[in-house]
DNA sequence: CCCGACACTGAAAGTCATATTCACTATCGG
DNA sequence: CCGATAGTGAATATGACTTTCAGTGTCGGG
């Protein structure tokens, strides 16, 4: 089975993961921005090589791929508990909030679709902080 | 200012809200079908012209559009009560589940980030009834 | 040490939905 | 009738992915 994960991850792969683990959790980069801190450790790095990069670290699980309603780019960040985004309207900062559905209400939703619910997004929307003033 | 709200809507604006408004609350279009509608309607009728016309019943507030997280199109449909989305990830139907992040809840969070909160979206993910078997 | 298979790589090109530009044309208040 | 403005269709641009292509490693046998 998924021998890949055992296997040594290629250095360009790694290297993008170092670039989100570095950042930790809660921090969230557009591929261009991880393509441009890669860029800065190894200027020889292709945009493809980073692309499939985080492909595969998505497919390993080790990292979350963010698609936030309205926003024309996903972002990144490394694999956590499930939680809500909350994304600033103004400055497009995503922040990480401590939050999800509880079960309860999921299987109760669940039960009125009549199918099968395998993960419920939660995400909000407004100004930050800081744009709030 | 807003004139354009008092102001009779063009033609083919209406014929564009004419198509959501006769299919109904719940029924999700992409702007393609939407196009194909307006399309064997008005034959002559260019992509641009529906293109504008979504857009300004979208800030006119008389329809919603859908972003849903992972889709790579937007879907739109009558203008409703707040409600989450189920999307089946086999054949890709969307359908409406009443239900909105409670009021207290979204206080509750908006005062954790700092922030302001303006809408709070719950997204569902899995599989559809009829795909579920 | 050499080989063949196969994974990796960078550059370039392709895809697809959405936006915008351009050169008209229709409409409306005077 | 007139000038200003809004509306229009075709064509083009945009931007974020996604795939293709022609090499270039890399590794386990032989």
């Amino acid at each position: 089975m998924n021998a890949t994960v055992a296997k040594r991850l290629p250095k360009n792969y790694k290297l993008v993961y170092e670039i989100l683990r570095g950042a930790g959790h809660g921090v969230h980069f557009t591929m261009g921005e991880i393509y441009a801190h890669a860029k800065r450790k190894r200027p020889a790095i292709g945009f493809s090589t980073v692309y499939r990069g985080i492909a595969r670290l998505r497919d390993l699980g080790w990292i979350d791929e963010i698609e936030l309603p309205g926003s024309d780019s996903a972002v990144y960040e490394l694999k956590g508990k499930p939680h809500a985004h909350f994304c600033c309207g103004r400055c497009g900062e995503v922040a990480d909030v401590h939050y999800q559905l509880p079960a309860r209400t999921i299987a109760r939703l669940a039960a009125r679709t009549g199918g099968r619910v395998g993960e419920a997004m939660v995400t909000l929307r407004g100004l930050c902080r800081r744009c709030s003033v």
